[in-house]
DNA sequence: ACTGCTTTTAGTACCTAGTCATAATTAAAC
DNA sequence: GTTTAATTATGACTAGGTACTAAAAGCAGT
């Protein structure tokens, strides 16, 4: 039997999205239906013609490639930043951070968000992380928006400064960590 | 005037090599010549079609990304890997790694290398890390190649494992962290 | 069983960005 | 000034569509 048409559509956008190459008449005979049926669905879907399809992942490459360098230098949003205080960020989860087998977060990118805010909550040029105790708390999923908390807890003499960060999935504790941060140009991160 | 063929067809190769998604007509116009002429210039140069030019970006960059999924799931090159036991794995600092102010490595960067290298050198569907004891030895600057070893340490009657990475800079340690690691579905990563 | 509605097919004309082949025109070389 | 090379024109055909019209099939309720 033949999918029924909200079904059939359903599929349609997942097989395109795997595999956007694909033609009109070939998806026509994957799903047992007429091409007329295919270009209707296609239509209703608002799915360009595979010309088009081929183009985006084109031209969205080639931008990519030249883009995709700066927007990082922070991991996640900053909503709030009180220097040498406190600051907040927030991160909501897309599917390249996670394993696509579970959709689990790579640990990685909860690292990352807390550690860059770590260092931006520092009141100095530059900040880089000498030393962390780390601790993941409860999974995150994908779509999960994570809240990360910055907390400057102390400040050396020689400049080592302590900053505690706590990630939250609505309330619930999902990551923290406590960083050792050196200012300027002393030591590494 | 118009070049002259030779002239001409040294340059169309540049202007497609330059933006590839130029028609014909539009490199007609360019050259102030007619769409044959074009054409001719196109079979005697070998240079395909604007169609299959645009799908052959596409293909490429679409093929990068497939294969840097789950390439990208492991950051950093493996080079070594024996499971449960110890892995080696490569990477060198890019432009997007550092610091633009003073070319030092984002400390994420070094934590992601290990952390999946830990993940990786386990012998399971899918680990996780829970908890992660890290230090940052000394800077990694940009182009330098970070070789990190993982090792197996421990593993205990519930799953935990322990894993050690060191990472060098030409047998120098750039980092070092201690991570405890959870087989499969239990934890958090 | 018949009506009314949605869904699916079919068919036509047209589009873009080409290919392939042939012929005619123009420019350059000797 | 003729020959050769380069360019342009012309017509037929292709893939992978769009846009539109129209017929047929499927089904649900009465």
């Amino acid at each position: 039997m033949r999918f029924k048409k909200e079904q059939r559509q359903r599929l349609l956008i997942e097989k395109i999205e795997e595999s956007p190459f694909i033609t009109d008449e070939e998806l026509a005979e994957y799903f047992n239906v007429s091409v007329q049926t295919i270009r209707l669905d296609r239509m209703e879907l608002q799915i360009p013609e595979l010309r088009k399809r081929i183009k985006s992942v084109a031209t969205n490459q080639w931008n990519e490639k030249v883009k995709s360098l700066p927007l990082d230098e922070v991991i996640g949003d900053i909503i709030d930043l009180q220097l040498d205080e406190r600051a907040i960020s927030i991160m909501k989860i897309q599917r390249e951070q996670v394993f696509s087998r579970n959709q689990i977060t790579r640990g990685h990118h909860l690292f990352a968000q807390a550690n860059s805010l770590a260092v931006a909550v520092i009141d100095e040029e530059l900040a880089l992380t000498k030393k962390a105790e780390i601790s993941f708390e409860r999974q995150v999923k994908r779509g999960e928006q994570v809240v990360a908390k910055a907390e400057v807890k102390e400040v050396q003499q020689d400049g080592l400064t302590i900053v505690h960060v706590h990630s939250y999935v609505k309330n619930e504790l999902v990551f923290s960590g406590k960083f050792y941060m050196y200012r300027s140009n002393k030591k590494e991160s």
